[in-house]
DNA sequence: TCTGGGGTCCTAGGACCC
DNA sequence: TCTGGGGTCCTAGGACCC
């Protein structure tokens, strides 16, 4: 039986943040419009622009006064992010009306499977529709690429902006993937393309063609990776879960000035860790390693972690490990930017506040331990967490030793 | 006057254990 | 006298993407 292909959507939003900024003021449509930082305080760089500054030379990451330089009429603004996080919820219900197999992989773009929700309908014409619906309900231009997997279907999408709908066929990769340029490709940045180039490869085309054990021995796994991706093959689903899997939670911040004083210091971290224990919250989930990043003035960075034994959530807890991390490994050279990331997360209700310290198998012995619990609460203010059914607890020591003592104390009288 | 802030995945060396 | 090989964990850094 011949297997029946998939029919994979990707949905890119066209300059996201400065699209919705005119859907709120119809009357900055068809002006020059960029979203970015404060110019005052250097982080003043562009985030998004409308086409219209593209056209005058404006482009992403460019620090603003080179784009006053390239549009002196260029209307800047501060992004403001709830509006653009309340755009996106809406887009992706919109999605998810159509087929329940939609992945957000950003705020403003995401794949759809569509193989058993299509019907009787032409996908060109599905994709029509969905378009057609954002930009009224929303005034939300998107672009919108039709594959048979992931890779092609974002590389389709990028094809026609704004407002474009693209087909790629396995089929048509010869003729409409391979003529491109190494670098359009999704997956290969500056680095790969450099040494892309010193072995003579420069287009998608040149990829595909090339043997796959070069390319091992070039890039590693990635090679193998590309060479795939570059033929057409990508076997990865549209995993509408994979957006409740998140690795890491972290807040970073360039500061106003460099900085060599420590109160000044300390009160950032402070801020810093505030904010990622108020997503950990958010999101309902506890972390066992804390990382800092530092990067000097001369932008040269380093990160420093700490693998916990224990399970944290609280800024205090957090804001210490990253000042312990700092005091450890700065080199005393004047500081640009600093941040505090929370790794290896799990989510609460995962966790059991329960001991498994020792095999009992009563429930009364249960409830002791549920017990002692609330005490070690009580007393310290802090709660301890142990994964459900992990063999080995995984609570700090010094916890352990006074939790075993009140234990034994209990089961004693 | 250069170059933000949010992430993911991969690599590689050393420690440690069997 | 000398010293394997595999596996896992921890740490740091790099590449990439939006």
């Amino acid at each position: 039986m011949k297997q029946k292909g998939r029919i994979i959507f990707h949905v890119d939003m066209n300059s996201f943040y400065a699209s919705v900024e005119m859907a709120y003021r119809p009357e900055l449509k068809g002006k020059p419009v960029a979203i970015a930082g404060n110019p005052d305080e250097r982080r003043g760089i562009v985030v998004t622009s409308s086409y219209e500054a593209r056209k005058r030379g404006v482009k992403t990451t460019m620090p603003l006064w080179q784009a006053y330089d390239h549009c002196p009429e260029l209307i800047v603004l501060r992004p403001k992010f709830d509006r653009y996080r309340e755009a996106s919820k809406h887009i992706f219900s919109i999605l998810s009306e159509t087929t329940p197999i939609v992945q957000p992989v950003s705020i403003d773009e995401g794949f759809m499977d569509l193989t058993d929700y299509m019907g009787d309908e032409n996908p060109i014409q599905f994709a029509e529709q969905l378009q057609k619906r954002i930009l009224n309900e929303l005034d939300l231009p998107c672009s919108i690429g039709i594959a048979p997997n992931k890779f092609l279907a974002k590389m389709a999408s990028d094809m026609k902006k704004p407002m474009g709908i693209t087909v790629l066929r396995k089929r048509e990769i010869q003729q409409k993937l391979w003529p491109l340029d190494i670098h359009e490709m999704y997956g290969v940045g500056q680095k790969t393309a450099e040494k892309l180039k010193l072995i003579e490869i420069n287009t998608i085309g040149d990829l595909a063609e090339t043997n796959v054990l070069t390319l091992k021995n070039l890039l590693g796994v990635n090679g193998e990776r590309l060479h795939q991706r570059a033929n057409g093959i990508d076997h990865r689903p549209v995993d509408p879960d994979a957006v409740n899997e998140f690795k890491s939670i972290g807040n970073s911040t360039t500061l106003p000035y460099d900085m060599t004083d420590l109160p000044s210091i300390y009160k950032v971290f402070d801020q810093l860790s505030e904010k990622v224990e108020q997503r950990l919250k958010y999101k309902n989930v506890v972390t066992e390693n804390i990382q800092i990043m530092i990067r000097y003035h001369d932008r040269k960075t380093i990160t420093r972690s700490k693998q916990l034994k224990e399970y944290i959530e609280t800024k205090e807890e957090i804001v210490s490990l990253a000042k312990n991390l700092f005091q450890e490994h700065w080199n005393e050279e004047p500081i640009r930017l600093l941040g505090v990331t929370a790794q290896q997360l799990t989510s609460k209700d995962e966790l059991y506040k329960q001991l498994d310290l020792f095999s009992y198998e009563e429930e009364a012995e249960k409830e002791k331990l549920y017990l002692a619990m609330d005490q070690i609460k009580e007393k310290y203010g802090k709660n301890v967490f142990v994964k459900l059914n992990d063999s080995k607890p995984n609570i700090s020591t010094s916890f352990q030793k006074d939790f075993l003592n009140d234990y034994k104390k209990e089961r004693e009288e």
